[in-house]
DNA sequence: ACCTGAACACCGTTCAAGT
DNA sequence: ACCTGAACACCGTTCAAGT
């Protein structure tokens, strides 16, 4: 009924790489958010708390409320900071492929912190990056000869696919992270329970192991129908 | 930079109703689900801990360790019962038409809990209704006539964006929940900065109060690409 | 101004012991 | 067979006190 179940529960270490050094009214917004970002690359989502960021950056853990009303305020910035990711948005003049390359760029960077992709897109939307994402692509729409109306109705549908498909591969890898953490847990291989389910049993085999075309295949079907 | 933020955090009340009385050796998976399923009803996922389960059935907390290895196996079950829902899948004989209502079906069932949707979607999926409703979803495609690989690439545009909007709405709807625990809190409506992003703020008329339409509007883009 | 430390009210889970 | 209770190793957050 459930999977074999290996449990993200893992060992809850703390991140125990060589802390920074951190004089006195060092901390900062910048530093936080660096050091927790780093907790995230190393132990993954579950070893993101309070407790752990004041001790990779040895001050003491309340000290992060001078800069950070409640962790999920932290973790709102985290969340736009993984939003914005690292490239300019594309602006080649192609919109079709201008469009078509933000939301590639959005997949990778979330699913560069697979295990934080599922806890970021539980909150609701709010920061800077999120909403730059939705002018731009917004913009593109427009451009590809859309009305208002139809560019928000197709925006939100491009963006809910790419969330969706996110998640559905942030989820997988989340639970692969974890039971690389516990050795001996079977390997457990994306394996649906086909047996007396034909049509799932027929559709096994096409079930990419490139994600990232996999990806670009359901934003070719939601585009096909787009003008322009 | 980011919103507001009205925590969900607030308090985590255990919840405070009439507790049903638990004889000795009644303990069993139905009651505990059962259980699991009312405390998230009456306070949300915030709610749910081994403990407060304990508490409302007046049993230790770790006699649910009897039954359930983890508190993730118990919410895996938890979120194969919402996956389900209540209705039968829908087989009218247009395929169009019940691949559609499952859709649905699916959204309106996890939507059912708000705050329970977020952490239910971060697990990987395993539970039986999840691959009941894939090969349904996939013997529907088929029946429009599209190949087995067709079927699965639509299938999974179709799922994923199904996925990524209920929990674009589930994570407004949450949010709205905690802020309402908070009876001070300012009401903080959707309302993205469109200032300086004209694209954006062209769209935020056409951002739809119903949902539920919003949601069927995006089907429609995408189902118009496939044939039958 | 900025950080510390103790404290409060919680967690999930294990395991020896009881009935 | 089934449940309890103590214990372990954690949480987020508040607030008075220190420097």
């Amino acid at each position: 009924m459930t999977a074999p179940d290996e449990d993200e529960d893992a060992p809850r270490s703390g991140a125990s790489t060589p802390p920074q050094r951190t004089p006195r009214g060092t901390l900062s917004r910048e530093v936080l958010l660096d050091a927790a970002m780093e907790i995230v690359r190393i132990g993954g989502a579950d070893a993101f708390s309070m407790r752990a960021l004041g001790a990779r950056l040895e001050v003491d853990p309340t000290a992060v409320y001078r800069h950070f009303r409640t962790k999920n305020e932290l973790l709102d910035v985290l969340a736009d900071i993984l939003i914005a990711g690292d490239e300019p948005l594309p602006s080649t003049g192609d919109a079709r492929a201008d469009l078509r390359a933000s939301l590639h760029q959005l997949r990778r960077s979330l699913l560069r912190h697979p295990t934080m992709a599922g806890v970021i897109l539980r909150r609701p939307p709010g920061g800077r990056a999120y909403w730059e994402r939705a002018n731009h692509a917004l913009g593109l729409l427009r451009g590809m000869g859309l009305s208002p109306e139809q560019a928000t109705s197709a925006y939100q549908t491009l963006l809910f696919y790419s969330l969706g498909h996110v998640l559905s591969e942030a989820r997988t890898l989340a639970a692969a992270v974890a039971r690389d953490r516990r050795p001996s847990a079977p390997t457990a291989t994306f394996n649906p329970p086909a047996h007396q389910l034909p049509d799932l049993a027929a559709a096994v085999p096409f079930l990419r192991a490139d994600t990232a075309a996999q990806f670009d295949d359901g934003l070719d079907l939601i585009m096909g129908s787009l003008p322009g």
